[in-house]
DNA sequence: TCTGGGGTCCTAGGACCC
DNA sequence: TCTGGGGTCCTAGGACCC
């Protein structure tokens, strides 16, 4: 009696926040509520774009991504703020307490939203009944509002969040699908961007209804496998679970930033590529991990973009190893053209305990095979047990990245130990 | 004298190995 | 002496999202 949904589907909300960071300067300063208020990345013209504004900004055709310059021509009397993003994660880590206490199974997308898989949760009522609870909650608590989707699957309820703004809170059944999706042109699909609404109606497929009849031999050949799994979610099948995991696992980490100037001054460009290093390193110490992969971006003055990217042997987090490889790689690919933005990513991210799996004592038998160094490593641990390589690795690593026996090495130690050890022989 | 910064996922080609 | 095809790794780029 108690459950009022089908016994073997999901119950899934997708909680949105409503323009977030606006509205979390509106909660914080009141006398901002009513006001066209805007966020730009910077109140410096060049790097002002709107990042998030208030519903009052956007009845003046103030929207995201805009030019600062053009938004204000549009709404002289834009409140313009820079963002402040502790406040934004402060007011980000009350919703998810508020989720969470509906049902473990909370997924964050981004800072402002969320998935919830309640199937289980009917001890707190039925789903509208919990949706409601939610919203009430982080308006009276956080005075911030947010639309709530409730669906079948993580896709549905995406698609519904975004039905009702501000405080909507939308059912989207199966059922529906016919009427309330199929209407809607391919672009208004969360997973179809500008390039793949073009390229699906040059196969004549239109609206969201269009594509959920398309032609699978078709579609695979245009947009691949994404292809395939769009027409899926156009017939409303998406079983992705709600992941509270997910976020945990970063892929990569990195830090970028637009100059305040185009140029091609090589002191200025090392200068950013330190800065941007500095961050990334601290970044990824904050995270416990390091990059086995690190990657330079440069955008040119006419904003062509180009990524290059090297692995690297022993995975890194320190500042200094990730400017040397990064002004390394940034010198081997810039063609010498003014510079417009530049980037640092870490890719391929080890979690410090695993960091050094590969060099553990247990392995470097298999591995001095193919790398007579660590054979050099593996004939003195021979000679002189775990200890050696013990006191041996303290010199070489930050103590924090030593883990038990486990333990990285610098070559040029390694060979001067080795020298050191041929001469005692 | 327009278009930030943080990410994810997918594709495709070349190298290399078997 | 000439030559197939699969698998995996690495790198670069593109599309998309918030």
């Amino acid at each position: 009696m108690k459950k009022m949904y089908p016994k073997n589907g999901r119950v899934i909300l997708h909680v949105d926040m409503n323009s977030f960071y606006a509205s979390v300067e509106m909660a914080y300063d009141p006398s901002l509520k009513g006001k066209p208020l805007a966020i730009a990345g910077s109140v410096e013209e060049r790097r002002g774009i709107i990042v998030t504004c208030s519903y009052e900004a956007r009845k003046f055709g103030v929207k995201t991504t805009m030019p600062l310059w053009q938004a204000k021509k549009l709404c002289p009397q834009l409140i313009v703020k820079p963002p402040n993003f502790e406040r934004y994660r402060a007011a980000s880590k009350g919703i998810f307490d508020i989720l969470r206490h509906y049902t473990e199974l909370v997924e964050p997308v981004s800072i402002d939203e969320g998935y919830m898989d309640i199937t289980e949760s009917f001890e707190f009522g039925t789903p509208i009944e919990i949706a409601e609870s939610i919203q009430k909650r982080i308006l009276e608590q956080l005075d911030l509002p947010c639309s709530i989707g409730i669906a079948p699957n993580k896709f549905l309820a995406k698609t519904a969040s975004d039905m009702k703004k501000p405080l909507g809170i939308t059912i989207l059944r199966k059922r529906d699908i016919p009427n309330i999706l199929w209407p809607l042109n391919t672009s208004e699909m969360h997973g179809v961007g500008k390039k793949t609404a073009e390229k699906l109606k040059t196969i004549g497929i239109q609206t969201i209804g269009d594509l959920a009849k398309a032609n699978d031999i078709q579609l695979k050949t245009l947009l691949g496998i994404n292809g395939v799994r769009l027409k899926e979610r156009a017939n409303g099948i998406d079983h992705r679970p709600v992941d509270p995991e997910s976020i945990e696992y970063f892929k990569s980490i990195g830090n970028s930033t637009t100059l305040p100037h185009d140029t091609t001054n090589q002191q200025e460009i090392f200068h950013v590529l330190d800065s941007l290093a500095s961050t990334v390193s601290v970044r990824l110490k904050r995270k416990n991990v390091l990059a086995t992969t690190l990657g330079v971006t440069i955008r040119y003055k006419d904003r062509k973009t180009i990524t290059r990217s090297t692995k690297i042997g022993n995975p890194i987090n320190q500042k200094e190893e990730i400017t040397e490889q990064a002004k390394q790689l940034f010198m081997k690919h810039w063609n010498g053209n003014p510079i417009r933005l530049l980037g640092i990513t870490g890719f391929d991210l080890v979690e410090q305990e695993h960091a050094y799996k590969q060099l553990d004592l247990f392995s470097y038998e298999k591995e001095a095979k193919k790398e007579p160094l660590l054979k050099t490593l593996s004939s003195l641990r021979d000679k002189y047990g775990k200890k050696i390589i013990k006191s041996a690795g303290s010199h070489l690593v930050d103590p924090a990245h030593q883990i038990g026996t486990s333990t990285s090495f610098n070559k040029d130690f390694l060979q001067a130990f080795s020298k050191k050890e041929d001469k005692n022989d």
